[in-house]
DNA sequence: GTGGTCTAGACCACG
DNA sequence: GTGGTCTAGACCACG
């Protein structure tokens, strides 16, 4: 089961997670969104914090919604490589200058993520 | 000016802010930090916010409250790498498992990083 | 292709629609509607809410429905004067008290109206 | 007090009516709107629907919204003005696009309007 | 006290 | 069955 940021809207966590399954593929253009009865149930959430990551979602251009019959992701040009570009922009750049905040240097930042992506065991 | 993301409550980044500091240097075990209202003054926020970001860093063991003195950073053994090692390993994390999350393979993550590092110029 | 207004009824657009067509000429007193799925297909939208727009005009007497015949506009006396009365009046008042709310006066209001009549050709 | 149309959803109603204010002068740039409490209470609709048509007031930039403080009028330039033509624009092409899909010819059209204009009397 | 988020659930237009 | 709107009301961060 999904386990939500207490500190994070729930609607933004769900709309995260769902750009982050169409970058993964998980979810393809013109594939169909989970109905918001169904995404509520499988997610434990309100129908209405699904609808509102549902809006946010048509409002960022990555769904269209269509009454009745539900929500499809977007199949417009350039959709995948967009979210991708976006979403690892910004966890690289909250990694850099979160780590350059607390004074590490650029070669502690590189060789502290080479030992994070080598040892998953290591917790 | 601090520029505060709506989404995640203000006290705690003026948490994480804190610490950030403690860690860099910029603020040392037994410093004083400013008064609630100087705080909030100057990041432009509710003293009743600040005081509860406080309150949060007392809890956690960062600094030490003294009625009518102010609240002091603590001095306990370790506290600098503590935090060190805990904001990053979660800096790290998030950003590994985030880049894993949409697909990336390890030597991306790693590559990607690279070049973010060296051009931080280009934004 | 139709373009209808997310916020009011289909319908309710679809009805005044052919109230309309009445009034200007487009469709007589006797004439046949178009069948529900004819009318569904050519406006691209589902079959019962077109069922529901004929259902309205029935009931407002607009129209006569057959079982197993169609829909035919109705023949009663003053039909037509009668709905270009009241179609007009809601057009004239809501563009007379629409514009004194906002503040116009009077000469405003006629003057403004002139500029879009003549204008036309300026969107 | 206020009646709302059902056929149009309330938010929206609320929206324009808000609009409408500050064109006519009765609210002003950096005017404070009640609070959605009081708003709710004094149309008699729930809070959540005035908190939706305050969102969006200020997705359209006609309000700035400060947590913990209330909605205010924005000041930037030009919103009254901007506000005015557009809602005169958009009541003055529903009237003349509105009788002409009636058949009505300009004359006429003008003609209708001047005699609702003089007899507010004759309903 | 104020707005932001969320839950719970109703009713409706539409497919 | 599906999304859109709305009500009723809770809890929280913030002022």
């Amino acid at each position: 089961m999904y386990e939500f940021d207490p500190n994070i809207p729930i609607y933004l966590q769900i709309v995260n997670g769902i750009k982050r399954e169409i970058v993964s593929g998980a979810r393809q253009p013109g594939d169909r969104l989970p109905s918001v009865r169904e995404q509520a149930e499988s997610l434990a959430v309100n129908p209405n914090t699904v609808q509102r990551a549902y809006q946010e979602l048509e409002r960022e251009g990555v769904c269209d919604t269509r009454r009745g019959t539900g929500s499809y992701i977007s199949e417009r040009d350039g959709l995948i490589t967009a979210l991708r570009d976006e979403m690892a922009r910004a966890l690289r750049r909250a990694y850099a200058e979160g780590m350059r905040a607390l004074g590490f240097t650029d070669e502690e930042i590189l060789s502290a993520l080479r030992a994070e992506l080598d040892g998953g065991r290591a917790t």
